[in-house]
DNA sequence: TCTGGGGTCCTAGGACCC
DNA sequence: TCTGGGGTCCTAGGACCC
């Protein structure tokens, strides 16, 4: 009997935080956006103090979270990512089969027969992962990856661990379970299913037409259909390369000159050029966009544009002209802009790569890239970068209330005192 | 003063082919 | 009046996820 379990972290950024702050055990934590500019992650305890509106903007709530004595952090992904792989791991411990759907959760293949206990299991994994690595989490435990993840859902109010095992057991979860909360199914999807007086995940198990489900949610709602039903659409996968890859930020203030935008570019293609190399692939378009502040009143302008390589690249130097390239195109003076960023399109497996017939096959500097990736592997991220990335990076995101590279600097190991 | 970032998948429709 | 039919590939945009 093959199973599947999601097991998903407990406000995770914040459960990252208090691993090296026990002093906020049981205390309101939040975690703020890059930029400090919004809050995105709550622990329980700032929820029951009413925060928890995902993306509310910071400086509205600095009040009450003052009044309140909330703990507040900057988002710290190096330490967040470290975090993540050290949960993962646990998790392979327990099966071979673990697809790590984000950051914070997984799906894990269990299997067992007749007489196995998945109530036992979802309570032991629990219990190691928070005796190994010292983070809550969640198990929930059923037939495919949606009902895991209604499961999922659950645990949260039982003891951590929700089974459904059983076609009665299911059917009654279903009946008081929203259609809007089912994986899948969003506030446009939830909208349209309520014209035909499908509110709960059991009326659209059991919903007859399924060429209305067809038609009005596509492809992906037949599927999530099945999946309630019981019957696996979504198997459990390795994630596989990805295709797109990309990396943007607000900035810190207003930025108005072009310098400072090349300076941004370049660090961004620096960022997501290194995800293109880790995994062994090549691009075959970039695009970059700069926009200003739409929360400002006064004139906007987004600019967005893409550009072509003749022969699939992965060279930092090269992506960089080319995104100097497309901001000549889609820079316009006087305007202050607030978030720019880039995205790398059409990649494909470097030994894939189609060559073309005109251009020389390929003019990548792999060595130099190579002795780049290595030594920043050795030495710490951005030990050596490309001189356009700038020194200063005045534009550069904010953040005032980060903690410290815990798992990743030995210069930020925890001392403890006795 | 201050408002996130990084992805995936699907479909419709246009461009192009014979 | 009526203006082919069948196919592929690509892209933009929508919807959703964490």
């Amino acid at each position: 009997m093959k199973m599947v379990a999601l097991v998903d972290c407990n406000s995770f950024y914040c459960s990252c935080e208090k691993i090296f702050r026990p002093d906020l055990r049981n205390k309101p934590v939040v975690v703020l956006s890059n930029n400090d500019g919004a809050a995105i992650a709550f622990t329980k305890e700032a929820k029951a103090l009413g925060f928890g509106q995902m993306c509310e903007a910071f400086f509205k709530l600095r009040d009450r979270i003052k009044k309140h004595n909330v703990a507040v952090f900057s988002s710290n992904y190096t330490l967040y990512d470290d975090i993540s792989k050290r949960v993962m791991n646990v998790l392979r411990e327990f099966s071979s089969k673990v697809e790590v759907y984000s950051i914070d959760e997984a799906f894990v293949e269990i299997e067992g027969d007749e007489n196995f206990d998945f109530e036992a299991w979802g309570a032991q994994v629990r219990a190691e992962i928070f005796r190994r690595v010292g983070m809550p989490v969640g198990v929930g435990i059923s037939k495919t990856k949606v009902l895991a993840k209604v499961a999922n859902k659950l645990s949260k109010k039982n003891n951590g661990v929700c089974t459904l095992l059983t076609d009665q057991k299911i059917d009654e979860t279903l009946k008081d379970f929203p259609v809007r909360d089912i994986w899948g199914i969003g506030v446009r999807s939830a909208s349209k299913l309520s014209i035909f007086n499908v509110r709960t995940a059991l009326e659209l198990k059991r919903f007859p037409d399924e060429k209305i489900i067809q038609k009005h949610l596509t492809k992906i709602g037949r599927e999530i259909q099945d999946e309630l039903r019981g019957i696996n659409c979504l198997s459990i996968e390795s994630p596989e390369d990805k295709k797109n890859t990309g990396n943007s930020r607000s900035f810190g203030y207003d930025v108005f000159t072009k310098e400072e935008l090349r300076e941004a570019l370049a660090q961004f293609v620096t960022n997501a050029s290194l995800k293109l190399r880790a995994q062994k692939s090549v691009c075959y378009g970039l695009t970059a966009f700069i926009h200003t502040n739409p929360f400002k009143p006064g004139p906007q302008y987004y600019g967005i544009d893409s550009i072509r390589f003749s022969s699939g690249t992965s060279d930092v130097v090269k992506l960089i002209k080319g995104a100097h390239e497309v901001l000549d195109h889609i820079y316009r003076p006087g305007f202050g802009y607030k978030k720019g960023g880039i995205l790398l399109n059409h990649i494909v497996p470097k030994n894939e790569c189609q060559m073309d017939l005109f251009a020389p096959s390929s003019d990548d500097n792999e060595p130099l890239n190579n002795v780049v990736d290595m030594i920043n592997r050795k030495y710490g991220p951005q030990t050596v970068k490309s001189g356009a990335c700038g020194i200063n990076q005045s534009w550069k995101t904010v953040h005032a209330y980060k903690s410290r590279h815990f798992t990743t600097d030995w210069n930020d190991l925890l001392k403890v005192e006795l």
